[in-house]
DNA sequence: TTGAAAGCGGTACCAG
DNA sequence: CTGGTACCGCTTTCAA
């Protein structure tokens, strides 16, 4: 609780200089900046943030608004939350939290009392209603994730084209013809704004491959693993020689469950791959190839380009899309002659 | 962007009287309050924070400590911090997410620089390094949890004691003697601060009330059915003819699904209680008699308590225990006799 | 019931 | 390389 005065008197210079040795923003002489920085320790001081964000206009917030959903999955979502957080400190910023109160009413009130520098938007919908609150605050606003409107918007994400295309790929040039794939449960189609992206994606890229797509989607919450395996058994039933999954954990489970009890191997008798799983898929009874949904390169992407869009070159509005990447753990083989 | 001189300007009075209109700390006639209200709607007037902190010397906003553990179960802790943000936001207060960097310097940092009025600890561990940090920095801070050193401390939580005594009376009640206690992980007993209070109430209410009681915890996070289902199995082989549950749903449901197996009906030929649980145990395949862990008690209290602990009344240290009910879904009857 | 003005604790410009 | 000082925008005493 001490203040910039005394550091400065017991330091022996003026205010300013404490404050220039602090910031970096003039050069201090060695010795000086010595005695200021012992002072800094003695007293225990630290910048009070009031004073600091009124007069610097600068006050090393972001918001971080998440709508409160109920059917968003909450380990993915954390994760993609304390991603935020750790990549925000890195650049010495705090994380305000937003959960998206009346109408993210919250949002039009850290802006216009310029409690934030710049706002991050998480698990976007395809129609979201913070797209069109964004265009009209001044902060800057960054989204993880791609709303189906997002002209003039600067996007974040995993390029989930192009991770299905890989995924399809994958797959098609293992020679298979007959793929599976077993997405999110109904809702996230239309609540969220990547499963139908991937799912598009997978349908089209598998027509350019000259293969056919069965989709499934997993069921409601509670029916997880009743409704994914049953997918697994009509898929298998129609001649699926691989399977593509989109969901959680539970799924994987369920499906690789399915797979042993029909005494189906992986990779000999039918092929599995994961694609955007956000957990660790080594941990599976059945090590599967992967191609991850990692929230730290979208989550330091975000952080970046709001910190960028202060400096006065600003990013681009557009979709900054991070590139997938395959995993190969083994379980894709060339499908069963018979 | 409008600031307090403007609308001073806009309503015809002076800078001061436009203060205490909006604060309400003085008195002000209806027809000039009713004009600046006019103004700052013209004008799209909105406090700035900065100034406000600094002149006013409260920020409005809490810190929320999180120690970005692994094992916690991310559903049952999302909802905590959800219901807190939302209790703050009821009295105009901002969160700020503090991931617990290097040895909760978060904590520190948001504390001497004067960033928030309080802090609130979430997910505390039994040692809670946090809890030493607490005594030194002189912003109030309150514990949503219990530590085993809280001398000093304002803490609040569910009365973990007396729902394992609840839960253990109503199975004596209806005359079992010999109950099995299906726990957490193994990892939750060491790490998280609630787990053994209930494990060892129930002991010890069960030796009070003359019935035995079989603890078994659930495994690491992916062998939770698996270890489940086997405890239940040692249990009922022991002549368990109860079992009480205080586990995520997963386990409820492996719990469940090896009950049905073995064709043991609830509650005729075995009753189930459910003990601090964070979901809803209605949408199980056989409700279960539950006394529920709802974060808004708990959170709600807490965030009166850190208010409070800013006004001339500070609450006294201490626990804050939030009496627990049970919820009778028809999962407890009398043993079978046999 | 209202106004004037002194801070709150920094930042950054202008001098030296 | 260092000092003096005018703000930043609001809260709150002191006066009227």
């Amino acid at each position: 609780m001490a203040k910039i005065d005394e550091v400065a008197k017991a330091a022996g210079v003026s205010i300013s200089t404490v404050s220039y040795a602090l910031s970096g923003k003039r050069p201090v002489s060695p010795s000086t900046r010595r005695r200021i920085e012992a002072a800094v320790r003695e007293l225990g001081y630290s910048p009070n943030a009031g004073a600091r964000m009124l007069a610097g206009s600068r006050t090393q917030i972001f918001a971080l608004t998440e709508p409160l959903r109920t059917d968003s999955h909450a380990p993915t979502h954390m994760s993609f939350v304390l991603a935020t957080a750790i990549a925000a400190r890195r650049h010495d910023y705090d994380v305000l939290l937003l959960t998206d109160e009346q109408a993210s009413a919250g949002m039009g009130r850290v802006a216009s009392s310029g409690l934030v520098d710049a706002i991050l938007v998480l698990d976007v919908a395809p129609d979201d209603e913070r797209v069109a609150l964004s265009r009209r605050v001044s902060t800057p606003t960054v989204f993880i994730g791609v709303p189906d409107d997002h002209e003039g918007l600067v996007c974040v994400d995993l390029d989930f084209e192009s991770a299905a295309e890989l995924a399809v790929d994958r797959l098609a040039d293992a020679g298979h013809t007959r793929i599976g794939l077993v997405g999110q449960p109904e809702v996230a189609y239309e609540k969220s704004n990547f499963p139908p992206r991937l799912r598009r994606a997978s349908e089209r890229r598998a027509a350019e491959r000259g293969a056919s797509l069965t989709f499934r989607a997993s069921g409601t919450r509670t029916s997880h693993a009743a409704t994914s395996r049953s997918a697994v058994s009509e898929m298998l039933a129609s001649g699926v020689t691989a399977i593509l999954i989109h969901a959680a954990d539970d799924v994987h489970n369920a499906v690789l469950a399915e797979l042993d009890e029909r005494g189906l191997r992986v990779p000999e008798d039918i092929s599995v791959v994961s694609v955007a799983a956000s957990f660790d898929t080594s941990a599976l009874s059945v090590p599967l190839d992967v191609i991850p949904l990692q929230p730290e390169p979208s989550c330091d992407l975000a952080v970046a380009l709001a910190i960028r869009s202060l400096t006065d070159d600003p990013p681009l509005p557009g979709l900054h899309l991070i590139a997938p990447t395959l995993i190969d753990r083994g379980s894709v083989a060339a499908p069963r002659s018979h």
